[in-house]
DNA sequence: CGGGCTAGCATTATCGATAATCAATCGAGG
DNA sequence: CCTCGATTGATTATCGATAATGCTAGCCCG
């Protein structure tokens, strides 16, 4: 009760996708997943909305709305735009962090940390988000942190579309605290250095049989 | 009738934010604008969902959605986004493009010269957009498509917002023709020449003068 | 006279019903 | 047997009503 019905709505379908339990391609209707989710067709709709707007689905008029494809080419170029995204942000970030903020960053990491010692893979990958974008925030670069939230989407996604994608968790949760380091000390040499080595280890050899780019 | 209420009341408020009869910091009460543009609550409702999913409004919870804020750092910051995404598509999209899409960009360009004639100021921009985007497309980087789409958006608005907005729309038309000859010419070299030298000439100098704020 | 509490109000959130629309299927005619 | 067209079924689109919620102004009490 104490969770709007329309977060939760939109919270779960994208959970689903994310974790490629919805594959590509499936088709949602929205009576469908409104009896299936317990809420009304308006609720599913709008939800079904703002999905559309971070590229999970696509509306296809009066034929139901299907799951969006995952390719690596367009995942490699997502990871890419990523990787620049927060390397600026951060960049920035370091000239205006405050005390406070650092600190929630640190309530965020240790949530996460939690969460792996529970072994709960999805509530990791959303402290994970939250702490991304969290740092990237600091940046002052409020209309990119959309943009952003979007890319990570699009690329665990695909981490987890692809075979290999087991990973520990608490090894997951601690690869994030050089980062914090590096933001506290203000040191921007080893802050670029950890989150871009962080960023690398995402997709570590997603397409590295495809992919020619610079780094 | 023959438009859909939702996509109408969509575009309408888009028009309205970037070109910005709404302003900065405007408050948007759902009753409010369903009353102002006759439709249902739900439709406005909808509509401001998706406006929040391209960064153009912020829902606030109970005290209606609020019109976000521009910055110059951050326009600069999504122009060199939107460069990058640009270029690097259109070098993948020499290799894809057939004949008949090339067809269908030479008339979205058309209708933007048409729109020009009629000194139709918004309805050229909604052809750029098209047009860009089009041209993206060819690229097959599909799920980033809407990316772009939110990157344009934005730099159209802080242009229109900054007071040297004021530009020749026939020439802004017939600025797109290099870039299609290019295109159709499969000559990438021009092509990232007159795509890039046309993404200068967007915002020329925008916020050379504003941006000392960073210190 | 000031502070906190309450009643009313403005606004969003959610729902169920109804209208509009598209696709596929079934049937009739050639 | 094939083709074209109407009908039907499924699904989205849209709306108005109702519930929930947070805010504000005004009142009562200390």
């Amino acid at each position: 009760m104490a969770e709007p019905t329309q977060s939760r709505v939109v919270a779960e379908l994208r959970r689903r996708i994310v974790l490629n339990l919805l594959t590509p391609g499936a088709v949602l209707t929205e009576l469908g997943v409104a009896q299936d989710l317990a809420c009304s067709q308006a609720a599913v709709r709008e939800a079904l909305l703002v999905l559309a707007g971070e590229g999970l689905v696509v509306r296809a008029g009066r034929h139901g709305t299907t799951v969006t494809d995952l390719d690596s080419d367009t995942a490699a170029e997502i990871l890419d735009l990523r990787r620049r995204i927060e390397l600026r942000g951060a960049r920035r970030a370091i000239r205006r962090a405050t005390a406070g903020e650092l600190l929630e960053l640190e309530r965020i990491q240790f949530a996460m940390q939690s969460a792996a010692a529970d072994g709960n893979a999805w509530a990791v990958l959303e402290r994970d988000m939250d702490l991304h974008l969290a740092i990237f925030r600091l940046s002052g670069l409020h209309a990119m942190a959309p943009i952003l939230a979007r890319c990570m989407l699009h690329t665990h996604r695909f981490r987890l579309w692809a075979p290999w994608h087991q990973r520990d968790l608490t090894e997951t949760a601690a690869r994030h605290r050089p980062i914090l380091d590096a933001l506290r000390d203000g040191d921007a040499t080893t802050l670029a250095r950890t989150l871009g080595a962080h960023l690398d280890t995402i997709v570590e050899r997603a397409g590295n049989d495809r992919r020619v780019r610079a780094a």
